[in-house]
RNA sequence: GCCGACGUGGCGGAAUGGUAUACGCGUCUGUCUCAAAAACAGAUUCUGAAAGGAUUGAGGGUUCGAGUCCCUCUGUCGGCACCA
């Protein structure tokens, strides 16, 4: 008999953490016949460090992961790095290092941790989007979208970073109008910039065909997008004697007969060509505060309503009426037309605008059972659905009528048309910064903007530049770089100098896993069919917007292109909850919460640190990080040890089956439908939980004679099969010791059989009126008249009935009867 | 302001309309030890000597039975917010 080993996690841990390192275990062949499961995690940053929430989120995906492959698939799961980006470039200014070089060494420290981890990463797969294999291809991508007419380029107000010094896409500025990176307060600023056209894909990113997404993530891209359906309608102005026509944009065409004024925003390309000569310095004025607003300022809701008078006037195509056209900012040039008529009767922000303005407010809907009254006497403006008034020839016509018929009357006299507007804009990807793809775009005297030719990709980021303190791209000032010939004409030319958004990386590298070693092709036809979409996808919800939507659009987009053949491309998407630090505060050095993984790795081990992270609570809930917390996942996974590397030194097996061998085997029955079900649905602390009762169980009964039972050594390998995706190094080795020559991770999921998860007897619970008052162990083969007369005859039972009348005795098979008394 | 989710022991949390508080942490008691740690055994929602009573943010409703379903309120969190 062999002497007890001690649970000794460094040992073994490194142990095979090498050996699946270098029998490369985890790779999933092209050529396998079984199904293919896609199990991708969003890929990291590449800081410098793993923390506590890339273990959160990485510990359950590769749980998932190693449980889809013990369930038959050919499970392929990659890991890669987003390496482009600022905070290389900072480090680079603040230490005079090059960023490519701070990156590099940070993914060297970051791969030991993510091995250090015991997940299932196929390393041959690793993509790193910092290097010229990968963003080659990202600027073969830039291209197509140019080719395609979805990349464009123009001079327009941008969200500007003074901090970061760069430009910013919509969706990287906050709600609160501050760069998502760094807090700072965006303003806007006019520059050249490169676009691509999000918009033209708007209608299908809001509709969410086939996939299953949470439905909140749903909700937040949805009302990212918007929608409004409405009319762009036509208004007739004359300028210098000639007559234009100028188009506003309304949800609401039935209200047309109560437009009372117009108004343009300050952007708006009319405002100086309508502006008469008296108005125009206080135009101009109003227009340049308005540039110099920051976001936050535009943004508030709370601010008062300003505007100014631009003496010109326009024509409500309606009625005739002459109009007074003002600027004001809450007319927003990025939406609809960036023009609207003024309902002040029947808009809140029209109403506020015509009382401060002193215009007239015009009542053209009235609400049913409404009294005439007097809307110059009303204190906001009438939302209500009702029937038209003072509207001529519409004069009542319910409103939910009159949208279509006034639509379709202006449709008809050629001065509008039904249309629809999202709030979604297009993604400006140009970034003034050093450390990204290039992009790969010539500017020549001659022939002007001149895309790369794809033979002559990659545009190579000079690796070693010279920072400036400012932040300002040293690219400009790279002569080799700036400097090259038109591939047109072959004169001299210069290159495009900004870089791309690094979420242009993020948005296909998920494609570039399926063939990642590819100098050919971003990805063959073959690998894409293959493996994509993906099947499952976990990540922060911090993406919903950014890196999920674009994402989406790159998939759209390159199908339209010919380039895959799929519409979406995350077919089941799972949002892990955050990790904080134990004062309920995100963890910050600031704060000095901060807790270090590795740490407890050396303190415990990593399968005590995985299992810990699902033991937390909801994987998509997050939670606190507790150190002491960890001891109790410690304590389990030494007794599971234990208890099992103990029963196997135990000779004598039995066969014999006994009460208590039957008891083992159902409860092991119940515990594969728990772990099942559990894990299946990524509720991995009841998985865990109901691992730890089985294991409970075993230890309270290892000196017992049924510890020498069959029923007992297939507990303890079933444990092992259900523990080995959630802690993988201590199953793998207790698999080995117990004399199996195959490696955990490669059986077959244990299977349950229905019948062996019900018990012989059960708890049956006696209430009165609702209340528990007695329990009684009975058989499951129990009938309903025999309940009856054990709840009516219990001793404990009765003097709760007394003299009462028992009216009736509800009975819930297996569970409860229930005796309902009146007095 | 609008929309959505949530509120359970000292703590993290568990509960197909059917035994509330599984599992774990912490705490207390005990065993072992010169002692401590570790490990092991037991206790641990509140109240009560016990029988019992009360208890899932507050109040109401549906039901034989509600943490779970419905309504009102309240708190916390998340999203949106001058989008015509």
């Amino acid at each position: 008999m062999s002497t007890r080993t001690k649970y000794n996690p460094k040992e073994i841990e490194s142990k095979w953490q090498t050996r699946w390192d270098t029998e490369q275990v985890y790779h999933a062949p092209d050529d396998s016949p079984k199904p293919k499961f896609y199990n991708l995690v969003m890929l990291p940053y590449p800081s410098g460090d793993l923390h506590m929430g890339h273990w959160y989120h990485y510990s359950s995906a590769d749980a998932y992961g190693r449980f889809m492959a013990m369930r038959g698939y050919n499970v392929m799961q990659p890991m890669g790095f987003d390496a482009f980006g600022l905070p290389a470039e900072n480090a680079a200014i603040k230490r005079g290092i090059q960023a490519r070089d701070w990156t590099l060494s940070n993914i060297e420290n970051m791969r030991k941790q993510l091995r250090a981890m015991g997940a299932r990463w196929d390393w041959q797969r690793e993509i790193v989007s910092c290097l010229p294999d990968y963003y080659k291809w990202t600027q073969w991508l830039f291209l197509q979208f140019y080719k395609h007419n979805l990349a464009y380029r123009t001079k327009a107000p941008a969200n500007w970073c003074p901090n970061c010094n760069t430009t910013l896409a919509n969706e990287q500025v906050l709600p609160n109008g501050t760069c998502e990176r760094c807090g700072t307060v965006v303003i806007r600023k006019e520059i050249d910039q490169w676009l691509l056209k999000i918009s033209a894909y708007a209608e299908e990113l809001r509709h969410f065909k086939g996939i299953e997404w949470p439905e909140k993530t749903i909700t937040m891209q949805q009302n990212w997008i918007g929608r409004s359906e409405g009319a762009e309608i036509r208004f007739m102005t004359e300028i210098d004697g000639k007559q234009e026509e100028i188009p506003v944009f309304t949800t609401r065409p039935d209200t047309i007969f109560g437009a009372t004024f117009f108004v343009l925003a300050p952007e708006h390309p009319w405002v100086a060509k309508i502006t008469a000569p008296g108005q125009q310095a206080e135009v101009a004025a109003y227009v340049e505060q308005a540039q110099r607003m920051t976001e936050i300022e535009r943004m508030s809701t709370e601010k008062e309503k300003t505007g100014v008078f631009t003496g010109g006037y326009v024509i409500n195509p309606l009625n005739g009426e002459k109009i007074q056209v003002w600027i004001a900012d809450y007319v927003l040039m990025g939406y609809g037309v960036g023009a609207i008529m003024g309902v002040p009767a029947h808009d809140q922000r029209d109403f506020e605008f015509a009382r401060k303005f002193g215009i007239e407010i015009r009542e053209v809907i009235r609400a049913e059972n409404e009294e005439p009254s007097d809307p110059a006497t009303w204190t906001e403006a009438h939302v209500n659905m009702g029937v038209l008034v003072n509207s001529g020839p519409f004069d009542g016509t319910p409103d939910s009528e009159a949208i279509q018929r006034v639509t379709k009357h202006i449709e008809e006299q050629g001065i509008g048309k039904y249309m629809v507007t999202y709030r979604l804009r297009d993604w400006l990807v140009s970034r003034q910064r050093y450390w990204g793809a290039p992009i790969p775009i010539i500017y020549c005297p001659k022939d002007g903007t001149v895309p790369v030719p794809e033979e002559q990709l990659p545009v190579r980021l000079p690796e070693h530049v010279q920072f400036r303190a400012t932040g300002e791209s040293p690219l400009r000032y790279e002569e080799d770089f700036l400097h090259t010939i038109c591939p047109t004409c072959g004169g001299p030319a210069t290159r495009e100098v900004d870089t791309m958004d690094t979420f242009m990386d993020s948005s296909w590298y998920y494609l570039r896993y399926a063939d990642p070693q590819n100098g050919e092709q971003a990805w063959s036809p073959e690998a894409m069919k293959r493996w994509l979409p993906v099947d499952q996808y976990t990540g922060g919800i911090e993406h919903a917007i950014l890196h999920l939507l674009y994402s989406r659009f790159f998939t759209k987009a390159l199908r339209d292109m010919g380039h895959l053949t799929f519409d979406e491309p995350f077919t089941r998407l799972f949002h892990q909850g955050m990790i904080l630090g134990a004062d309920g505060q995100k963890m910050s050095k600031s704060r000095g919460n901060v807790e270090s993984p590795d740490s407890y790795v050396t303190k415990y081990s990593a399968d005590t640190v995985r299992c810990y992270m699902m033991f937390i609570g909801p994987f998509d809930a997050g939670g606190l990080f507790k150190g002491e917390n960890l001891e109790g996942v410690w304590r389990f996974l030494n007794r599971f040890w234990n208890v099992v590397s103990e029963s196997w030194v135990a000779g004598n097996i039995s066969t014999e089956q006994t009460t208590a061998s039957k008891a083992i085997e159902q409860m092991r029955h119940k515990t594969i439908k728990r772990v099942t079900e559990d894990v299946s649905h990524f509720r991995f602390n009841t998985a865990l939980a109901a691992l730890m009762e089985f294991n409970n169980v075993l230890v309270k009964q290892q000196n017992e004679v049924v510890a020498h039972t069959a029923s007992y050594r297939k507990a303890s390998e079933t444990m092992m099969q259900l523990l080995a995706p959630l802690a993988p190094h201590i199953t793998e080795e207790l698999w080995e010791i117990t004399g199996h020559t195959q490696s955990v991770h490669a059986t077959e999921w244990p299977t349950f059989d229905e019948a062996m998860t019900h018990d012989d007897t059960f708890t049956l619970v006696i209430q009165v009126n609702g209340k528990v008052r007695e329990r009684v162990e009975v058989p499951t083969t129990i009938t309903e008249d025999e309940v009856r007369k054990i709840a009516l005859t219990n001793a404990k039972v009765a003097p709760f009935i007394g003299d009462s009348t028992v009216q009736k005795v509800v009975y819930i098979p297996g569970r409860l009867a229930n005796i309902v008394v009146r007095n």
